[in-house]
DNA sequence: TCCCCTGGCACATTTGAATCGC
DNA sequence: AGCGATTCAAATGTGCCAGGGG
């Protein structure tokens, strides 16, 4: 039923208007797995009408380029950015409405994959799901009108395989497959979420979907990469002879490139200047095994059987999946949040805001806060979703929606696919962002300069900063600090906890990322948490080994 | 031994301060 | 003094590579 649910509203956007690059909105009604959170909508408000919002991927043609040949995406202890980027247009908004748009990236299955002759293999069962985190647009909260006129950005998104992270990028396993989602949220009359019919919708575009990796496996991406990331220009080969470029045409024998010669004699320089042995040019053992031969097969990506031999091994629906609804006064709200105390706080500073959200789709859906002040000039503010240590159940949705805690609740990520298999076309993604203090915006407020400016205070979010655009962080944050989060469409609570780290001083985690309590949460595996994402395929071959 | 991760490297781009001219 | 354009250096973002660890 779900994976006909997904299918149907995912051929739906196909078909739309924006010639499969557009989405939809997912009626309330369409979604089963709000079981606990009824599925009619409350769109009772014209200008809540978030289901008119339509998203377009930019430079879809390229993510598809790197779908079809197996999208890679490099993640470093320090962060590493998305390539492409995410960026997307916007439109059908409210000119008048301020929304929050923001980013997570959940598992796109259970599995761990390998990169085996030439193509990805499920490698056995993934590993326990990173803490959660968000990433909210720093121009967030903004009009309809700001974010449809012109392209909404998300290339300073930043992923990391550190655990402990702490400038709040969005934490990934390598060698797991993952799908970003882009998430609209209403903001209320307080740029917060949290009003009583917050609503929202997620977007997912599966070409968006990748695989973590801390180095590139398949050539196809890295010349992808290459050929199309400015960053990259210096790798590019001046003649078309270039290695790489010989490789993917197929050739016998590649070409060294003039970067190639120089990487090679500088490391042959610099570190087996004894080694003598060593062949530094074409003669160069790993210059065959990397580039001519791939698991001892040789490679021919030109080989129209080959084609797909890089792909993902799972079958995807080409078209993008969403979901959109409306809370409802009686079911959680999207809440945001940091206390008091933080708004109140010293400037915070980074266009850049994360969150994290649930840890694992394995546990429940919890969001505590997760701010930090920055070590780097980002200073990224993040919340993350952290599991609920209370065990409190449903009934904590009033504290939650009482508390004056201004933290951002979300509602864990959920994993696709296989997950899924039971449950609902439901995409289990709720926040709370509440701003019960009646201050301005939790979430930064659109800041004309899109640069991030050097802060030495904790990043707090206060009015004032808000008002600057400029992110805050919690000065002291504590698990108690911020508000139960909520979770799913369930009422679910959770202490908030956060990173912080004060001006000069080392980072200091308040939470050990490695000990996220999921019990008294409730399993994705929950029809009721469990959606159908149509992860179609484009070309791309997963398989299974 | 293999696989994966890390840190350093060079190169290109981006950013912002400093400088200059009007 | 103010403004805009230009220059320059630092910061940042890339992929590549060798080496290390499990």
């Amino acid at each position: 039923m779900l994976q006909e649910k997904g299918s149907a509203v995912t051929d739906e956007c196909m078909t739309g208007g924006g010639g499969g690059e557009e989405t939809d909105v997912l009626p309330d009604q369409s979604r089963p797995g709000l079981s606990t959170a009824p599925s009619i909508p409350t769109s009772s408000e014209p200008d809540q009408n978030i289901e008119n919002i339509k998203v377009v991927l930019h430079e879809r043609e390229l993510w598809k380029k790197f779908h079809e040949a197996g999208t890679e995406m490099i993640i470093t202890k320090a962060g590493r950015r998305m390539f492409p980027s995410y960026k997307v247009k916007v439109t059908g908004m409210n000119p008048k409405t301020k929304y929050i748009l923001l980013i997570d990236v959940v598992p796109a299955d259970d599995h761990r994959y390998k990169f085996c002759d030439n193509k990805w293999m499920v490698a056995g069962k993934a590993e326990p799901a990173m803490p959660g985190r968000l990433y909210v647009h720093p121009d967030s909260p903004a009009t309809g009108a700001h974010w449809m006129r012109q392209l909404v950005s998300f290339q300073k998104l930043k992923l990391t395989n550190n655990h402990l992270d702490p400038f709040g990028h969005i934490i990934l396993n390598s060698m797991h497959k993952y799908q970003p989602r882009l998430h609209i949220v209403k903001a209320d009359e307080n740029n917060a979420f949290g009003s009583k019919n917050t609503a929202y919708c997620t977007h997912v575009f599966n070409e968006t979907a990748f695989i973590s990796v801390t180095s590139y496996q398949n050539h196809k991406i890295t010349q992808l990469k290459i050929e199309n990331n400015p960053f990259a220009k210096g790798f590019r080969g001046s003649e078309e002879g270039d290695l790489r470029v010989s490789r993917l045409q197929g050739k016998e024998y590649p070409v060294i490139s003039k970067n190639m010669v120089r990487q090679r004699l500088i490391s042959s320089h610099s570190h087996l200047a004894g080694k003598l042995g060593a062949g530094v040019l074409t003669g160069h053992p790993q210059v065959l095994s990397s580039y001519q031969y791939e698991s001892g097969v040789p490679l021919s990506n030109t080989d129209p059987q080959d084609p797909i031999s890089n792909h993902f091994p799972q079958n995807r629906d080409p078209s993008l999946l969403y979901h959109c609804f409306k809370h409802r006064d009686n079911t959680r709200h999207l809440e945001l949040g940091c206390k008091r105390p933080y708004l109140d706080a010293s400037s915070g500073v980074s266009e850049e805001h994360y969150f994290r959200s649930a840890p694992s789709y394995e546990s429940p859906i919890l969001s505590h806060p997760y701010c930090t002040e920055s070590i780097n000039s980002r200073e990224a503010c993040m919340y993350g979703a952290m599991e609920t240590e209370s065990g409190s159940g449903a009934g904590d949705t009033d504290d939650l929606t009482n508390s004056s805690i201004n933290c951002n609740m979300w509602a864990t990520m959920q994993p696709y696919s296989r997950y899924s298999m039971e449950g609902v076309p439901y995409q289990p993604f709720a926040a709370h962002f509440t701003n019960a203090a009646g201050v301005s915006p939790v979430v930064p407020h659109p800041s004309s300069s899109m640069a991030s400016r050097p802060q030495s205070d904790l990043g707090v979010y206060n009015s004032a900063t808000a008002q600057r655009g400029l992110p805050v962080i919690p000065p002291s944050p504590s698990s108690s600090s911020c508000p139960p989060a909520v979770l799913g469409s369930r009422d679910r609570s959770g202490h908030s906890a956060l990173y912080n780290k004060k001006p000069g001083s080392p980072i200091r985690p308040h939470r050990d990322f490695s000990a996220y309590p999921t019990q008294g949460t409730i399993s994705i595996r929950e029809p009721s948490y469990q959606y159908q994402v149509g992860l179609s395929s484009t070309g791309t071959h997963w398989t299974d080994s």
